[in-house]
DNA sequence: AATGGTCATGAAAAGCTTTTCATGACAAAT
DNA sequence: ATTTGTCATGAAAAGCTTTTCATGACCATT
């Protein structure tokens, strides 16, 4: 239409000054007339890149990694990238088919979130050969970038919160040992915190449970107050299980926080939306999942990854769910 | 490698029956061994298709969106596409940047989530000639197929609900009368719901504030009571103006729902977590997700839809946030 | 024995772009 | 006037598949 080959049409949305005036603004005017627009498939092909990321998380619904993905996708946008999400419902063999599926469709790198690393999915990273960055999780054993919270420290923190707060009798709804990012970190942490400040730290002190909703947590602080009356404060291994725990304390009549202090764990925003408002542990959700996308892509674009893994740094919420015992 | 065509590859992988078992099973190891995968890019550019679809979203971080989305998660895993998304930050510009992005990637459709379709979306949607589904909104002057629920019903049966508990001065935390998808709707159905049951409808019981927040929708409880502090129930037209409502009542030792009662909005996780556990008007966000996904592959696959615009049904969760007056 | 048909396979085009290389025009410099 | 260099442009290959069409082998039928 504008009478130019299709190479000149390229140069003129790739490097228009290379094109004469004159042609150049007649093929921009035909390429308004035709409403045509590039096929980014074919881009692809050539350039072996389709300024597409894969994310991998377990469970959009959950606020926690909703908070986190809003982060992912504002650094995309920045990054000029887009985000193919993958609810892989926990499931190590959906996890792996939609890695492979990322990457048959090409995409530039992945971001997963929260699992732990096995030997079959870092084996397959490295067949597909793909960059991978990983988000409120980490690996000891490989050597994979990666961005998220020390959660022992946090959990020790949060203990030690407490028993500042004059609190000696501190019960746990923790995750299961058996998971190593988000489980046995936190117990760990609350039993040295323990520990330091010269509290026993006896079994009945404890309750597991490795699902987090809030009806079964409801259950652990059933069976955590049944086996341990005398507690003063809880630390709920995360915002989801305290809340769980409140909704008991609640329904047989114990005030939180007069009776029983309850600290939760990751600020997601319905911390500060129950009653009382909930003093947590927090996390810099949204900014670990654009840390997360940022990473990925310096590690894509070939750029020196200024540390491998990265601890984001987490604070303590206070909001109005502890009591300080001290003062009255 | 296996000394045979690429045709012939080719074949084992989509027909795998059209060729000689000896080749075929060469042809498998090498695969195997080289650790071939097809390339999704190559493949779209032939077919003209993607087994991608786009979702335009203005807030992940939402847990309205996040339960929505995980239903077309879940529906696109079943039909065997993966979900680029965007997050528009409500951002009209952005969101047809976004769809732009989206046509270029050569998607195979896109699901917009909760705006209105103005004039110059309905223009680019026609000219990139996209397939188009609309979930929790819908436009009653374009020809797009939407899933939704009937918000002006809904919100005459939450109306309705309140009025048959004995309620009689019902107030309203409102979104604004400007967003013709969810706010006048359900300021709508409320006034229907007065009018019919034979109550006044003053300006003082309704207070509306466009910004759906927590710590906005606590202020709107503070003014709606300033200004109509004789009510006995608040409707308020999401949970989280629910929340942020029954906030404010705490902290004002206004007991709920033994003073005052509240009724929301959506039914998000949210809903069972709180204290009192909400009373609310449940949208199936799963289901709407769904099955927005799913009338987008019939859309595809040329299939006829049963209908253009599915209103599915709502209902009352009944928790504890709202009072009989009639019984005690 | 000759013809027709089936079947497995390979060659090549097409899908849409980018990029390299070649070409020819024109200006400038000797 | 001739050479050198610059610049705009076009042709063609490459990126990776799928699919159509052609080919040749082989079997079966008359």
């Amino acid at each position: 239409m504008a009478n130019v080959s299709i190479s000149t049409v390229s140069r003129v949305l790739n490097n228009p000054d290379l094109v004469a005036k004159d042609k150049r603004e007649k093929i921009l005017e035909a390429i308004e007339q035709l409403n045509y627009t590039p096929n980014a498939l074919a881009r692809g092909l050539i350039h072996k890149r389709t300024q597409t990321l894969g994310v991998i998380i377990p469970d959009i619904s959950n606020l926690f990694y909703a908070e986190v993905i809003r982060g992912m996708e504002d650094s995309a946008h920045e990054s000029g990238n887009n985000l193919i999400i993958c609810n892989t419902v926990n499931d190590q063999a959906r996890r792996l088919a939609s890695v492979k599926v990322l990457s048959e469709k090409q995409i530039d790198g992945i971001v997963i979130t929260s699992e732990p690393i096995y030997p079959d999915s870092y084996e397959l990273f490295r067949q597909l050969n793909i960059p991978i960055v990983l988000a409120a999780t980490h690996s000891l054993e490989y050597e994979i970038p990666s961005v998220r919270v020390n959660d022992e420290q946090a959990a020790y923190d949060a203990t030690e919160y407490l028993i500042r707060k004059g609190h000696k009798r501190i019960g746990m709804i923790s995750g299961s040992t058996l998971d190593p990012i988000s489980g046995l970190p936190r117990i760990q942490g609350f039993m040295r915190a323990l520990r330091t400040h010269g509290l026993e730290a006896t079994p009945e002190i404890r309750i597991e449970y490795a699902n987090y909703h809030f009806e079964e947590s409801y259950e652990a602080m059933k069976k955590l107050y049944a086996k341990f009356p005398e507690l003063t404060a809880v630390f709920a291994s995360s915002d989801e299980r305290a809340l769980g725990a409140i909704s008991y304390l609640h329904e047989n009549r114990i005030q939180v926080p007069e009776q029983v202090s309850v600290i939760g764990f990751d600020n997601t925003r319905m911390a500060g939306m129950s009653y009382p408002k909930l003093t947590t542990v927090a996390q810099p959700l949204y900014q670990m999942g654009f840390q997360a996308v940022r990473k990925l892509d310096q590690l894509i674009n070939g750029k020196q990854l200024e540390e491998l893994r990265t601890y984001m740094s987490h604070w303590i919420e206070e909001r109005h769910s502890v009591r300080d015992i001290n003062i009255n």
